[in-house]
DNA sequence: GGGCTGCAAGCAAGCGCTTAGTAGATGGGG
DNA sequence: CCCCATCTACTAAGCGCTTGCTTGCAGCCC
């Protein structure tokens, strides 16, 4: 069977390949060069968000990229690499939306708003990704980890600055800001249970978790239609 | 060194015995027997904890427990036995405290506020050990994890039906019972990011998550101890 | 002195990764 | 237009090591 298998390579690798081409929704990997890592790179994140990076073996992904197991290391040195590639790729994007969140309003409402909206949707689309990357990342060795924690910390200090500014500027009700902060950014990660055969889309998922922390920071939610408090 | 250790390894046991003897504060495992399987279920807690069940080795939970790697097979058959164990019993333990804090209170606010309070200190105070349980429990095979998931499953659905019942009552404003369920049980589980060592108790951090859930699910603080000028 | 408890030693399997080598595309010289 | 050197992408085979777990035996407490 496996002589078999090996024999038609060519085919048997573009249907493997198919199969886990859209593991990304929003294609987080499509300028991924040269396009032989990609492969890889997609199919270790399948790898990973199914069984954990530990329990990942080299020949697993190996065989879900459809090569053999010494193909990985035409791409990349390790097995860490791979992990590592993948959470750079990730944390830089929902950084780059957050940072993008923030700069659609003036007001505390719609900016935080905006915050969750987009991450709420990200995470919830890209389950798959977001499960690995915020899960994984402690699997990397000291300077790796340093690399993402850094930016997850970005992340964190511009979710903690539109509290702090919601609450200066009279608009958010909350007691303890840094609590509402980490409760916000756990919520934040909708990934770990998120199931796109459930009954809510990402879209719809976003406005209730909307919904959810503008009640939590306070803020009340002016008017009879969600678009009227974020519209400026 | 590896030799040293191990040739006086009464006294070394006995240090390993006393620093992870009270991983779990509240002391679930005090009463598993025989005593010498406490002191390889404590020290899987502890390894599991910090680097996870599939990083984790049998040699590492032996040398924490102050015992050869062939120590653990005296009381327990396979690694996953350990952590099955561990995941009963802190399971066991959380819906227990989740059963008896709906029965304290009548009004849904006093319940709700129950449930959050004695969870949210329970994950704090048991961080070592509730991260095992929250993280690694998918690393059990199907029918032991099945045992888990019911168990999960009848805490949510404690969760859901206060929700639900606040609504009914008119006490809570909820737009989206699952969506707030959800939300709800992903606050609860504060172990990943809690800190012994950081500004807030257990206890402390508990009122400030009774005030965030209060708020979410729309209902209002009351009673003027806190902060009666909730509703702005 | 018999039953636990625990250890030294080690097995089979599986791990990440390396090596030597090749099929197939590429492209410049004759 | 063909030949062949070159290069890239890939594989078969397997190395050294670690893994979870087993075995056979020894101390020791009742």
């Amino acid at each position: 069977m496996a002589t078999n298998e090996l024999a038609e390579g060519g085919a048997k690798r573009m249907a493997f390949q198919r199969e886990h081409e859209h593991v990304s929704p929003r294609g987080l990997f499509d300028q991924v060069e040269p396009k032989g890592s990609r492969r890889f790179l997609t199919a270790a994140v399948v790898a990973f968000s199914g069984r954990g990076y530990h329990a990942t073996t080299t020949r697993d992904i190996a065989t879900l990229a459809g090569s053999s197991p010494a193909g990985i290391y035409t791409y990349y040195a390790t097995k860490a690499d791979l992990l590592y590639e993948i959470s750079v790729i990730a944390h830089q994007y929902i950084l780059d939306e957050t940072i993008a969140a923030v700069a659609v309003h003036e007001d505390p409402i719609g900016r935080i708003s905006e915050v969750v909206r987009r991450s709420v949707t990200y995470h919830a689309e890209e389950h798959v990704l977001a499960r690995v990357v915020n899960t994984d990342f402690r699997a990397l060795d000291v300077p790796r980890l340093a690399a993402i924690l850094k930016m997850r910390r970005q992340i964190s200090t511009i979710v903690r600055d539109e509290v702090a500014r919601g609450v200066e500027l009279g608009v958010f009700d909350v007691n303890h800001i840094e609590g509402a902060t980490i409760a916000i950014l756990r919520l934040l990660d909708v990934a770990p249970w998120y199931n796109e055969r459930g009954p809510m889309s990402p879209a719809e998922l976003a406005e209730v978790y909307v919904a959810l922390i503008l009640k939590m920071v306070g803020a009340s939610h002016q008017g009879g239609d969600r678009d009227a408090a974020v519209n400026g």
